[in-house]
DNA sequence: CCACTAAACGGACTGCAGTCCGTTTATATT
DNA sequence: AATATAAACGGACTGCAGTCCGTTTAGTGG
């Protein structure tokens, strides 16, 4: 029992030792550079190991896969985003009123989304998995729902609303059935009326 | 104007040579087996284009990709799901109500995509691209909507009511959150009625 | 029956994702 | 400072998708 402070706690987790982190930092920053410079089709991975000066190993080791290295570069806008979510000005933040957040949050969801769906398609299903992307968003439009009184099976209800948010959906609609943002906001914020109402 | 009847005619546009005919048939029964004994994962297209006797060039040459044989699979029932819908025994079919129809429709596609998740997530971007799926589907949820007299903005509403049962979003539900299939469809009764009411 | 040609064929080749395993190194311990 | 060891490293290797191009063949016109 004089030893309970040596238990592991949850803050040692990932004592990344000092050349990983190096790195990490090398290969994320390679990857930005080969997107910016290039376009997405231009990361392969040896590509990027050339550039971070590191081994093809060293990156499948961190990363997993080509999609999990995505799913790493789309997890810095996406944690912005959801800080703006959770601790933003309103009304996409706390402090409106919950149906006027729902609006923010689609309205912006879409065009984040859309933004990045390049990244998101090259991250493929990891950016489902990992990366609490989705978990994140389902969480918020039940607790949004749940504010709002809504009767029904919220968690179905908040996957409908999320559903056409989707990267694949959205390209198509404006790639395929060529419809401007505009009109998908709109949209959307019509569908979230219809679902809302009790 | 004497040889107008020998201007190409659309039922022209395909003369497949016979052995082309024969190898397109040896190549989709292959792909069949090898998913039958073995599951997706086994259908390399080398593994295929040995079983069905060819070169892999042919392969390629006729499906394009491996998205685009597996898309081809998908066709037959696709095809059959199609001719259920248009002219099978309501309330899938005609002579329901529309309402009617709409539910009928959300629930059993629901059912068939979630039996069809492998072969579908396989066929990945070319399910949607070529292969009328989508485009069968939105038009006929359109054309219910319309039917219904439900106001605002018919297609995007349409993509509303299609998005949650596109296969990654059903796949979800039932592997991550656990939900059931009963469930899911009638959370979709459920989104559908709210989406309909005028 | 023969010659012609456009289409189909098929297998060697390329490029990339992902694996494997022997080598190196950061850090802890004494 | 020396040693131990667990972790990280990295590049050769494998397997598969997709391409290329010289060869074969089905269909046609004489």
């Amino acid at each position: 029992m004089s030893d309970i402070h040596q238990l592991p706690l949850l803050s040692d987790v990932a004592p990344e030792r000092s050349d990983a982190a190096r790195n990490r930092v090398a290969i994320l920053r390679a990857t930005e550079e080969l997107i910016a410079e290039s376009g997405i089709h231009a990361v392969t991975m040896d590509a990027v190991a050339a550039r971070a000066g590191v081994g093809k190993g060293t990156l499948f080791r961190r990363f997993g896969s080509r999609e999990g290295l995505m799913a790493a570069m789309l997890n810095f806008s996406e944690a912005e985003w959801q800080a703006e979510v959770i601790s933003g000005p309103p009304p996409l933040g706390p402090g409106a009123d919950p149906m006027s957040r729902l609006l923010a949050f689609g309205r912006s969801r879409a065009e984040r989304t859309l933004r990045h769906s390049d990244l998101i398609s090259a991250a493929g299903a990891a950016a489902n998995r990992s990366y609490a992307a989705y978990s994140f968003t389902a969480m918020h439009v039940r607790y949004l729902l749940g504010e709002l009184g809504v009767s029904g099976d919220i968690p179905v209800l908040a996957t409908a609303l999320l559903a056409p948010l989707e990267a694949p959906i959205l390209a198509h609609q404006v790639d395929a059935d060529g419809l401007s943002l505009q009109r998908i906001q709109d949209g959307w914020a019509e569908v979230a009326h219809r679902i809302v109402q009790r």
